[in-house]
DNA sequence: AATTGTGAACCTCTTCACAGCT
DNA sequence: AGCTGTGAAGAGGTTCACAATT
């Protein structure tokens, strides 16, 4: 396959729950301008986006809002189960255990692990928290193909280290921190003072309105 | 000044992270290559970034490690206290009140809103939950320049509305749906599931290894 | 000798504009 | 007539490569 951008792959996402909510409304078909007006891009962006997957609309018509939800949720990898394991179970991590938007596009949160003896041993929705330390033979048991680490950032590396001996090939990593992943392991940092550090910078240099 | 891309300011963002490690660590003088080599950037790419704002280090030397943090910190407004109110304290919200890295950047939650009627009057780390029914008064008291919306996807667009009326001109939004601001309102998405339905496609369609 | 700062070259992503289909 | 799908043009971002400086 050509090489697709992270761009376009993230604007797909957005379009897929732009579709959910029309579906939501009973509304069965749908230009690229409206998908675009919804998401603040073109309509030539919108088309471009998804001409890299193929032809899913009519011309003249639009494209099927069910239909078009549905392929993008191939495109995607949305139309399997993926098996989740977090690792550390912090503030953000219990969060994310709660968090409905994982759920809903199935990314299960099957195992929890923490390296703190006062947490091992309890549940957070009827899941236990088990020890870090033996996260190798866990992961093999249960067939987890990604993982989330929610641990503090001078332990993070260490974390994402195991996980990579463990066969992990794709890591949601939400420590304040770069990290290092040999090439083939997938790693996404979501680093939510990141984006309040552009707000500021904005709110500073910018916006002498 | 020049346009800057929010690539850039992000990467700014991790430079920021990663001298403060240096420093903790007294490392006094550092290279773009150096930097580069920690973030996984090129040196070049670094060197260019810090050019849009002035020239920070020596020929021949390198940077001075708490020099070019200050100056970074500067650039993107860290070197000023930023009064924040959330909206929705949820699982996300009540995470976010205790997250570390917004504190350490100078940005200090301040208010808490909620329409809950159970959760108006409780406290989270003595900060009590206002009614949101009466956030303007609130925020025209309190000089707050940033909001952050952790509420659910229905009643977002709703929410920023309110805060876009309030004078609040950045925002950032935790709700997985596109939101609308008037130009001249800074608004940043934080999606969660987005950058694991990224891991997800990568997964599906590009390691074949 | 080492390393910055930067114009120019290069590459990637976005938008244009229109042929082609319904 | 309306809207998609896409090659070509344009814009924007990254890397190269080297003069300038310590």
């Amino acid at each position: 396959m050509e090489r697709i951008s992270t761009a376009t792959i993230s604007r797909l996402s957005q379009y897929y729950r732009t579709l959910e909510r029309l579906i939501e409304r009973k509304i069965q078909t749908v230009s690229s301008d409206e998908i675009a007006e919804i998401d603040s891009v073109t309509s030539a962006q919108v088309r471009k986006d998804l001409s890299f997957f193929g032809s899913f609309g009519r011309r003249g018509l639009g494209y099927d809002t069910t239909d078009l939800k549905n392929n993008i949720g191939t495109i995607l990898g949305l139309d399997k189960i993926w098996n989740v394991a977090l690792i550390g179970v912090g503030n953000i991590g219990r969060a994310l255990v709660d968090y409905g938007e994982f759920k809903k596009q199935g990314f299960i949160i099957k195992l929890l692990f923490d390296s703190d003896p006062e947490k091992i041993g309890k549940k957070i929705n009827e899941l236990l928290i088990l020890p870090f330390s033996d996260i190798q033979t866990y992961l093999k048991a249960e067939n987890i193909q990604i993982a989330i680490v929610a641990v503090p950032a001078r332990v993070a590396q260490n974390v994402v280290n195991t996980l990579v001996e463990s066969d992990i090939r794709a890591i949601l990593n939400f420590a304040p921190i770069s990290l290092k992943v040999p090439s083939g392991i997938m790693i996404k940092n979501e680093n939510m003072a990141i984006e309040l550090e552009a707000l500021s910078f904005y709110l500073k240099n910018k916006l002498k309105k």
